[in-house]
DNA sequence: GCGATATTCAACCAAATGGTTGACGAAAGA
DNA sequence: TCTTTCGTCAACCATTTGGTTGAATATCGC
């Protein structure tokens, strides 16, 4: 078994919790270690890991090991081909950028909260 | 529980399973029956009924009664949000139609293999 | 070397997922 | 009316998911 082998199915699938596209949207500023991710999480340290692990099986993030820290890096390119697929429905129209930034402010703005 | 609030959860996890993604490239040919979008999978059509469930609880389609019929049909903007979404991560400015195309001849072209 | 820190592993758990089957209600057609 | 077709519902099942905890591993600093 262990079947996922559409690439596409472990993208979205990363992308489908919210505790992992806040990780994603925090890795957006800054590379991070494991532990600096988990800090604004109610989540323990090795749920945080085993997230970090999925969003690296996906592509979405990489993880460089220096010393006892793992780093943890945004890696924007596996969204491409998902974000590629989706486009296809949408009849090609490229994002609209009104909508997008519209968007940033309602959405993305207010997802990581973390502790001020 | 059942706090799928965010909708993004809902569309990304609609987006995750390779039925539910045949289904949809499917309905971008024409609106169809449920019986007809089940026929080429080999698969219940009650399981079948239960994906197009979820793709409507998505938004990703739309369903009507027409007597004892009921039309699936696309709806291509719920895309859009979980698109704008990802395009704040690839910060990639408009999709890059030399890929896109290339895309889609490895992969989606490939994809909905029917009963020829 | 020893203790503290960083991260993962293993075992476990409840809940959700994706599938099955059989019964069901509603509309069409003979 | 009686039967067939369309689609969903309910109950059930195996597997996966997202979380927990405690032990294990590896590095850093003293």
């Amino acid at each position: 078994m262990a079947a996922m082998s559409d690439p596409l199915d472990t993208v979205f699938h990363a992308l489908a919790d919210p505790t992992r596209r806040r990780i994603l949207s925090m890795l957006l500023e800054d590379d991070m270690a494991v532990t600096d991710v988990a800090h604004p999480f109610e989540m323990s340290l090795a749920a945080i890991s085993k997230h970090l692990g999925i969003l690296t099986r996906a592509g979405l993030i990489s993880q460089e090991r220096r010393g006892r820290v793992k780093w943890c890096k945004l890696e924007p390119d596996a969204l491409r081909d998902a974000s590629i697929w989706m486009q296809s429905f949408g009849q090609f129209e490229a994002v609209n950028l009104d909508a997008f930034e519209k968007f940033l402010e309602t959405e993305l703005r207010t997802m990581p909260e973390e502790d001020g």
